[in-house]
DNA sequence: TAGATTGTTAATCGATTAACAATC
DNA sequence: TAGATTGTTAATCGATTAACAATC
């Protein structure tokens, strides 16, 4: 639901980074991954990696380490990310083009089935090898093939309207790409991925840095 | 520099969102708006509203709210929002195309004045309106030009690289859309965007929401 | 064996929330 | 005036970090 607070968010947001960090030692050779080596690589504490690792149920081996393969499997299942997951994308605009050709998508499991878009000149198209479809559709097609995940990458303006399409069509789960806040009801998940956040930190960090430079430099 | 911690993070992180919302009713009448409509409109504390934008500095008035130029200002200042920061833009994928066109940077203070790639199809034309140069020249681009931030999204196996020479050529933040850690030296701030994180929240949402679903509904 | 690493329990730290006097 | 709202001070909550016994 849409207000439920997700308990643990800080390790769940981290537990992508460490399965990238196994997943480019799986070649490497040994059984093992220690939590040591994966905090060194992010600038982690070990120690947060070992609680964060915890929640997903894995147990690792003292001096040793955690199995590679049984790590990787506990956070993809842990995420949901085990299964391949179908989703569809809603604005076929330069974001939403972009996230149709994002290949790190194969290594969550999501697979973008189909765009929806009201523009005729997009319609009937492919991008990235995927159909984008009359959003006047999306109700009738989300339906029929059962999709449980929408990407949202329309305008601000028509946020809203295609949220309250979604969740008619039985939507479960939203990844919010606009800046508006949607309404829904309590048993849809809304993610919103908000970039002007994390640019409001790198300028709050580089004045800082400068601050310091002054002091110091 | 790119170890230190920034304090307050989340509260610099919302301060965007206050951001928009203000501006949104900087048309309806009335010289104040209140923390408390504020917080509504994000689902917030309203006591948490009010202690993220004392940081700003603002001050309201008690009965009224937060005179609402004033509070743009203020908010817009801390964050460097106020005079236009130019950028350059590294990889013109499809993830930098899409941000090239961003709109949204205009509210940010955000000008992305050039991009570099290595492509010579794509070099010399400009996409969204900037010019695309050679990724060889931009040493020396972003030395005549003083740009001091750089958004990174070129492929995960050049991003080491194209970091060594936009620190080389003393960029001061950059913007890192890539899966990778960068190495930089710590009087340049890195600000990593992992959209990864973002989906896990979401699965993890989802099957959240189905438990309450199995046992209520 | 010795030493590195895990997992648990406790301590610290910081962020969120509560309470409430001041006030327009 | 009465009531809504601010800003401060205190309390709570949760996340991070520390300490350390167990162990391969």
């Amino acid at each position: 639901m849409a207000h439920i607070k997700i308990s643990a968010a800080p390790s769940i947001r981290r537990l992508p980074s460490y399965l990238h960090v196994v997943r480019q030692h799986r070649m490497m050779g040994g059984e093992f991954i220690s939590g040591t080596l994966i905090a060194r690589e992010l600038n982690l504490e070990p120690i947060q990696v070992r609680k964060d690792l915890a929640i997903t149920g894995i147990t690792g081996k003292p001096k040793k380490g955690y199995p590679k393969e049984a790590l990787i499997a506990a956070i993809e299942g842990f995420l949901g990310w085990n299964s391949p997951e179908d989703a569809v994308l809603v604005g076929v605009g330069n974001l939403g083009t972009a996230l149709m050709g994002y290949q790190a998508f194969r290594y969550h499991g999501l697979r973008i089935i189909a765009a929806f878009d009201k523009n005729p000149h997009k319609i009937g198209s492919t991008v990235h090898g995927i159909p984008v479809l009359d959003v006047l559709t999306m109700d009738t097609q989300i339906r029929r093939s059962g999709v449980k995940i929408a990407i949202l990458t329309v305008p601000s303006v028509s946020a809203q309207e295609a949220a309250n399409t979604l969740t008619a069509a039985g939507i479960e789960g939203i990844w919010n790409f606009t800046n508006v806040k949607l309404k829904v009801p309590d048993q849809v998940a809304v993610q919103k991925e908000d970039l002007s956040s994390g640019y409001a930190l790198l300028r709050v960090s580089m004045q800082t840095n400068r601050l310091i430079g002054e002091k110091w430099g």
